[in-house]
DNA sequence: CGGAGCCTTCGGCGCGCATCGAAGCATTGG
DNA sequence: CCAATGCTTCGATGCGCGCCGAAGGCTCCG
């Protein structure tokens, strides 16, 4: 009985601003600091030393000493996944800020979600990728046909190390901007690092942005049968997602 | 543009205990009353009227008045995936127990809510009237037409005593299998009154459940015209909590 | 109408915890 | 060895808010 508890001890952990913005700032999947998630947080050292145990504590987070560093990652996957739900949640509720950002549209459009690709651009492969019959789609999995493993591995890709792998081919994670199924797992990670390679596309530094080259979304397009809509550049600069503001 | 803060207020909410307890309550979906919940919580009903105006507020709960009583329900179901992904969440990392509710199909199938039928059976029962122009549902209020006056004497149903009561005939009673409308009112418990009388339907003792004789479905539907699909069996007791009581 | 049930608002109490200053370990480098 | 950096622990402070008792508003019922 009582599951209420250990939801609230979830939700307690991502309630406070402090671990929010920690939280959505290891959202771009690369291992931070300790001192970096403090300035990213806005807080000072002891603070974000104890935030951070905290969420260790609960399970939300990574550590990994390193010299006399400490780096801290999101534990997994499906962290990510309910942290992005749970913007979407926000977003729909209308409580947030509806005020888009200067550099939102781009985010919204192509930018990394723990390791894999998330916004419309994901959204649209994905839905390509169901359309030919290359994924199964079904409530809440997803499933790589034989004819997708043929198309996975025209694009370049290593099924059987993917299948060797512990973690799960293919799932499903809920994109926050256009409220729909983008593709997740190893299949999801190694379709990213895949564009990467092929120089389709990069990381701006610092943030969850994923910017296509002009040739890359051409390709990608091409391939995937994504809506066009050049989003072309991207602002950069910028400090680590969570503020922005004009 | 601070998108930390949006899901921190999403987490702190879920986050006191109090109102885990509430959401994880409705997460099976039927709305309660504001007291229900307070007793599903643990608190009084001030603390618990406070909690869900909080909730309200933030955009996870929807508040119908019904009579004098408040009937809360979980705004969506994007609300009720991310409560769910957040157990899962709590589950992996080992903070928590699962337990996992295997008595639901057959209560979403057909039960009783207070002293009339719900569930798909019902909500299909009432879309049948109100398409062969037996009842009219306007925004919250149903009607008894002249022809629904025949259909209901037809079934062997005394109204002229309903009507002479003082409880109003018809209401509309929210449902949470099919997110729709239900009967309920002095017809809606007269119905449900009749199918017992009949033989086609009976309680099962200690259990919100109401489980059809085949012969009695079938009656049903030939009369109804609601869906097949076999509900079968029960499953065990059950504990019963939250709800039900007159 | 008056009484009862359901719920909300108000006021005050008390705990929890986020926060920061200062000090204590650890690691790196000279 | 000492100094510097990165992070943690300890202690104290203050605010937020969860909680309940009491009182008021609605609604239903006889």
């Amino acid at each position: 009985m009582k599951v209420g508890p250990d939801i609230a001890m979830i939700g307690a952990l991502v309630g406070d601003p402090a671990r929010a913005n920690m939280l959505t700032a290891l959202l771009a999947g690369q291992a931070l600091t300790a001192g970096e998630l403090a300035r990213e947080a806005g807080v000072t050292a002891q603070t974000a030393s104890s935030h951070l145990s905290r969420l260790e504590a609960g399970g939300l987070l990574t550590q990994r000493k390193q010299g006399r560093h400490r780096y801290y990652a999101l534990s997994g996957e499906d962290v990510a996944g309910v942290l992005e739900a749970m913007m979407g949640l926000a977003a729909r509720t209308g409580h947030t800020r509806v005020r888009t950002g200067p550099k939102e549209p781009a985010l919204r459009r192509a930018r990394v979600c723990y390791d894999h690709l998330a916004g419309e651009l994901a959204v649209g492969m994905l839905e390509h990728l169901v359309a030919r019959g290359f994924v199964i789609e079904a409530t809440d999995a997803l499933t790589l046909t034989p004819t997708g493993e043929t198309f996975m591995q025209a694009l370049g890709l290593d099924l059987p190390a993917l299948a060797a792998a512990r973690r799960p081919l293919c799932k499903g994670c809920l994109d926050w901007s256009v409220r729909r199924t983008h593709l997740a797992g190893a299949l999801g990670a190694a379709l990213l690092d895949r564009f990467y390679a092929l120089g389709w596309a990069r990381r701006e530094p610092g943030t969850r942005l994923v910017s296509f080259t002009p040739r890359g979304l051409g390709a990608f397009r091409e391939i995937f049968g994504v809506a066009p809509q050049n989003d072309a550049e991207t602002d950069s600069g910028g400090d680590g997602e969570t503020e922005a503001t004009a």
